[in-house]
This record gives C-alpha cells, structure tokens and sequence, in this order.
RNA sequence: GCCCACGUAGCUCAGUCGGUAGAGCACUUCCUUGGUAAGGAAGAGGUCUCGGGUUCGAAUCCCGACGUGGGCUCCA
C-alpha cells in the first residue's frame, strides 16, 4: 500500500499514511528526528505516571507530534501539565536513548513480558518480515522503533503537549479506542513562541468567530446541527458568488436547471446511492400514503432526469447541466464544524454528459473553470489530488476496465493542466475516481473544496443513451464536477482567507457613509443614494456619535470603503475618503462613485 | 457515532471553600454636534443550556439529555 504508483505513464507518490510512513530520508530530517524523539519522552512519561499503560504508535505530525494510549483511567487535558513535568524532569535526568537490536524472537518475548500487545500486533503484522527488530531505550521506557533519535532528553527543550482526543486503534472504527495526547515540539524557543502565537492569530481569523461577528451566519440548535442561518450579509456574500457563477458558467455553455430537495427514495436505489451512501442520507420519510420519499444527499439523479427529458443525440453532446442545488447529508454529529462541514449543503454543482472523444476536453474545462474562480478570488488550491480507488472491492462499483479509463482520463486532464498532484489511494467516489481541489483552513487542517469526477456507473444504471452519427444507440459518460465547490464551506474558507475583508465586489456593505454632525445627514443620505443608484451598497452612519468611533466601528466592520463628510464635502460635493489600509484621500463624488464602480466590476482584489 | 473538554446577559468573559449574580462591549434614554481607531451619565437586560440527584442551601458537587469545540472515523 505504500510507494510510488504508476498512472497512465506517470509516477505518483502515494499520500494519506501522512508521515506515519515516511521514507528514510525524511525520517533523518533533524525536525522530524526531534519530534519523533518528543514522542517517545512523551510516552515515557506516561507510561511512569500510569503504569500498566500500553502504548501503540507515537510518529511526528505536521508541528508536532502525538502517542496513542490505552490507559488504565481516563487522562483529560487537565492532566497534561503533570505529564509535562514528568517529561521535563527526564529531560533533567539527560537519559540516552540506546538502541538495541533484538532477534525477532528475544523481540516478541520482550514486548510479551511488558504486556505491550500493540506492539506485538505490530511485530506480527507490517514487521513480520523483519529477523532484526530495531528498538528504543529511554530510561526505563522501551519502545519498538526504526529510529533515528537524538542522543540524550536533554536535547528536547521546548515543547508543549496541546491536546487530547480519542483515536482508533490502526484508525478503524470497530477496534479499541485510544487515548492520542498530541505535543509540539520546536528546535528553540522562539520557534515554539512563534508557533504558538501563529496559532492564536489563526483564531482571530476563524470563520466561527467571524462569522456571527460580522453577522455573515450564526448556527441555532434550533434549527438541528449542521443547519446554517445565512444573515443578510452572509447572504449578500453568497447571492454575489452565485450570480457570478452562474453568469460565468452560462458563458461556457453551461444551461442551468432548478429541481427538488426531495425525490422518492426508488430514485436513490436506482442510481445506487441508497446502497452504497446509505450511512450519510437522512432516513426516509414515510407519507401517509405509504410513500418513501428521501432528501437527497446528491443532485446527480436529478440531472440524469433532465439529461432523460428528450432523446439525445451526439449533436446535443456535450450537454452540461448545472445547478446550485441544496442537498441534505446526515454526517455524524461529531463530524459537523462550523459552517466547513454541514449538514444542509449548497453546492456549486454541474453534470456533464458526454461522448467518449469528448471526456478530455471537458475534464479540462472543469480544471479551468474552477481555476478561473479561485484565481479571481486570489485564493489558492493548496493540493491537487487524484482520488482512485484502493483494493477493497465491496467498496467501489463498475468494471475494472471503466475505472482504468476513468483514472487515465483524470491524470492525463491533470497532466495537460501541468499542476503537480498526488495520489489518494481509496479516496474516490463508489462510482468512480475523482480529483479533489484540497484547501486549508486558517489552522492548516485540510478540507476537499471540489471535486471533478469521472462516472461511467450512473449512465448504465439509469440505462442514459445518445444516438451516434452512425445511427447506433451508444451510453454516455458522466463528468460530475463542482467549480467552486460547496458555498458554505468555500464561504467559511474565504472568511478566512481575508479575515473578513472581502474585495469590494463581495462585501456586504461597501461604503460607509459617515456624516460628522447631524447637519450633514443630509448630504450624507444625497452621497449614499448616489452610489446606490450604481447598485453599491451602503449604509449611513447617522448615529450622533463622533466620527472617530463610527470609523473605529467601520473598520471592526472590515468596510471597504468610509467617506466621511462634514461641511467641506456637501459644499464641494466631495467625500472624504479612507480605505481599509487607513489611506485618506479627497474625492470628488462623482470620480469615487466611478472608481469603487468599477472596482467592483473587475472584481479587483 | 466514539474520546477529551466546554456551556453564566445579545457578544466576550469574571464568579474563591457550596451561602442565592458581576464586568466590558452591544441595547434604551438623556447630555454632548464633536473632522479621522472607541465622549459622559443613567437604565434595562439572567429559569447560570435543560432534566434529575446530593445538601438546610447548588452557577459551583454527582448523573443524564441537548448543544458547541478539539481530535478519531467519515466527508463537499
């Protein structure tokens, strides 16, 4: 499952065993060494804490670290400072770390003796080719283990243990959960204080806290979890992504349909997601008449009956439909955050049919297209990532051969876009493969943000047909893609991305108009209606406040734009101007209504 | 769903050993009409998430439910 694979002529390195699994080379990266090493500390304070405890895996992570527990009693984050001044005081104690190679039978009988049966999971399972067995020594602690380390505790000074979770042993639901106590661990000091106050930063950008500051969204219980309330900015926000996309995408032929929520639940047996989705739908409602209806977790079937809506010939080909369609997902309560991951979805969705000759192309402009909006929007894919199948059959439906094109087709439409990508092993869809646009969020956790998929199953299953030139019934293939992917994640993403200074041309309010004294509302209200009639939104400040606090408001605001206007201005028919960066400047009202007018136009940035 | 936390005014948060509720901002009213980052005063606002329990007495301790956060699993 591990090493590089081979797609359609080119070699991918494959992802998704995170450094758990890193080469040797990375493994002697003196960061990498350093956490690993702060790993073990870690677990060696532990394990003098709460005897008895077994210990599984401690690999580095991205900042840090973490050590998976099975523990004799629960241990919180109330603990964690105690574990710190036991690793410490190791520290203190400057104990080497020794390796000992043991035969794989001294090994077994050694872990047996600890009673650390993880560990002689492990010798039996990935290390069971292994005759030398590589292990650890810390003091008192004894861990099986590759290496390198450091050569004394003394050498790990700054870290920080940050949090406690459960995590599954091997990552598998069915088996023992275990306690993960994760660190940080840094080469000085001042790394570590970066680190940390980097951290602190990212909240402030955190769309959860943005997002009801400035009244963009807010989650009610009420409404049951996973369920956003989009608030008249939030709202403005999204309502200018969506005349944007559907503009750009009526422009590339792109036709736009409107369908339901519901449909009855035969629907979703038909297309197959009944079966292979079935975790991730909401039950089915049963009407009174004894109905099945289902809310759909999907808007592909959808399409697929508009796509049925008349006979198709190759001449309709490519046909590509596209809506902004709201689909209900029931993820798992502890699966919800934010406004990133929701249960009520819109999504910025299009499926196109296709004829075999014609896949490339359109595989391409849905790259391009999805490219288009985020280089527009000044945001960033941080990875692309081929999704494919994995060797678990159960889990993927459709022929060998169709998942073969399938996967080519992808990697060649990547490999013309000349972006580098990865490989995910088992991360397709259960009809097909897919190439997923990945985007950080501000604490660096990774989310999928779109995806273009290749699907061959659907069209069978549904029976789709075209007329060929030649007069033969011939099947479809399916692109199912998004561009900008799901609003609510993307809009969370893009709070973050700008720390809720949207560019002019998405802000919900774009001007503030700040009058000095109640003399100047007048003239305040003239400037502002002015500007609506260019269709900006603005709002007046009429409040008998002083104008510093109404600027100190707008800017908590992140308004792109305050005029100020006193005396001066209403006789001058000028407005008093200062941006976001804190720049003044004296316009005319007609050169400013003209300027932020055609900023917004461009879209600019 | 699972593990670990958390839940006090609209928001951000204090609240000691269990003794009956506090601040700042926001809101309302009054004063102030002030030219570029927060004027002054007063007022109103609470079933301390909900339901049980322990106790003479619970925001505080215990149990449960709900919700939120960080992870795990899953995923746009």
């Amino acid at each position: 499952m591990k090493g590089p694979i081979t797609i359609a002529g080119a070699t991918f390195l494959i992802l998704g065993d995170q450094l758990a699994s890193a080469a040797d080379e990375l493994r002697s990266e003196p960061l990498y060494v350093l956490r690993h090493s702060t790993a073990h500390l870690l677990a060696a304070a532990v394990t003098q804490l709460w005897p008895g405890t077994k210990y599984a895996i401690g690999p580095p992570v991205e900042n840090g670290f973490y050590y998976d527990f099975l523990l004799p009693e629960p241990v919180g984050e109330a603990d964690l400072r105690r574990i710190e001044k036991k690793m410490e005081e190791l520290v203190r104690r400057n104990l080497p770390y020794e390796q000992v190679v043991l035969s794989r039978k001294q090994a077994i009988e050694r872990f047996r003796a600890l009673g650390q049966d993880f560990k002689l999971e492990i010798l039996a399972g990935e290390a069971a080719a292994e005759q030398e067995i590589s292990c650890y020594a810390t003091g008192e602690f004894f861990d099986l283990c590759r290496g390198p380390h450091v050569d004394s505790t003394r050498r790990l000074a700054n870290f920080k243990l940050t949090k406690v979770s459960g995590a599954y042993w091997r990552g598998e639901e069915k088996n023992a959960q275990l306690t993960r106590i994760y660190g940080t661990a840094w080469p000085d000091r001042e790394s570590l204080d970066d680190y940390l106050r980097a951290l602190a930063e990212a909240e402030k950008r955190d769309h959860k806290r943005l997002g009801p500051q400035l009244k963009l969204f807010r989650l009610d219980e009420r409404t049951g979890q996973g369920m956003v309330i989009w608030l008249p900015h939030g709202a403005t926000v999204r309502r200018e992504l969506e005349r944007w996309i559907v503009d750009e995408e009526l422009a590339r032929s792109y036709q736009h349909v409107v369908t339901p929520v519901v449909a009855k639940l035969d629907l979703f047996r038909q297309s197959g997601h009944y079966q292979k989705f079935q975790e991730t739908m909401f039950p089915p409602m049963r009407t009174p008449e004894g109905e099945e209806l289902e809310l759909r977790p999907m808007n592909c079937p959808h399409h697929i009956l508009v796509y049925e809506a008349e006979p198709r010939s190759y001449r309709d080909l490519p046909l590509r439909i596209a809506e902004i369609g709201n689909m209900y997902r029931w993820e798992k309560s502890g699966e919800l955050m934010g406004m990133i991951r929701v249960r009520s979805i819109a999504l910025n969705d299009a499926h196109i049919f296709c004829t075999p000759d014609q896949l490339q192309e359109e595989l391409r402009g849905a790259i391009e297209l999805a490219q288009y909006f985020m280089r527009t929007l000044g945001v960033q894919i941080h990875r692309y990532r081929l999704s494919i199948r994995d060797d678990q059959a159960a889990k993927w439906v459709g022929a060998d051969e169709q998942w073969r094109h399938a996967e080519s087709a992808l990697a060649e439409a990547l490999d013309a876009s000349g972006e580098r990508y990865e490989v995910g092993r088992g991360e397709a869809a259960f009809y097909g493969p897919k190439l997923d646009f990945q985007i950080l969020d501000a604490q660096r956790r990774e989310f999928t943000n779109n995806t273009v998929q290749v699907d061959f199953q659907l069209p069978l299953r549904f029976g789709l047909e075209y007329i060929a030139p030649d007069g033969s019934r011939q099947t479809p293939i399916m692109v199912h893609r998004g561009a900008l992917g799901a609003l609510e994640r993307f809009t969370a993403y893009l709070i973050e991305h700008y720390a809720g200074a949207f560019p002019t041309w998405l802000a919900p309010v774009q001007v503030g108009v700040l009058p000095i004294t109640d003399a100047h509302v007048p003239y305040a209200q003239q400037v502002a209606e002015r500007l609506r009639r260019e269709r900006l939104r603005v709002e007046v400040d009429a409040r008998p406040e002083r104008v510093g606090k109404k600027i100190a408001e707008g800017r908590n605001r992140r308004l792109p734009y305050l005029a100020v206007v006193g005396e001066r201005e209403a006789e001058s028919g000028s407005v008093q101007i200062r941006d976001r960066a804190g720049e003044q400047s004296s316009e005319e009202l007609e050169a400013f209504v003209e300027r932020v007018a055609s900023e917004v136009r461009q879209k600019r940035l």
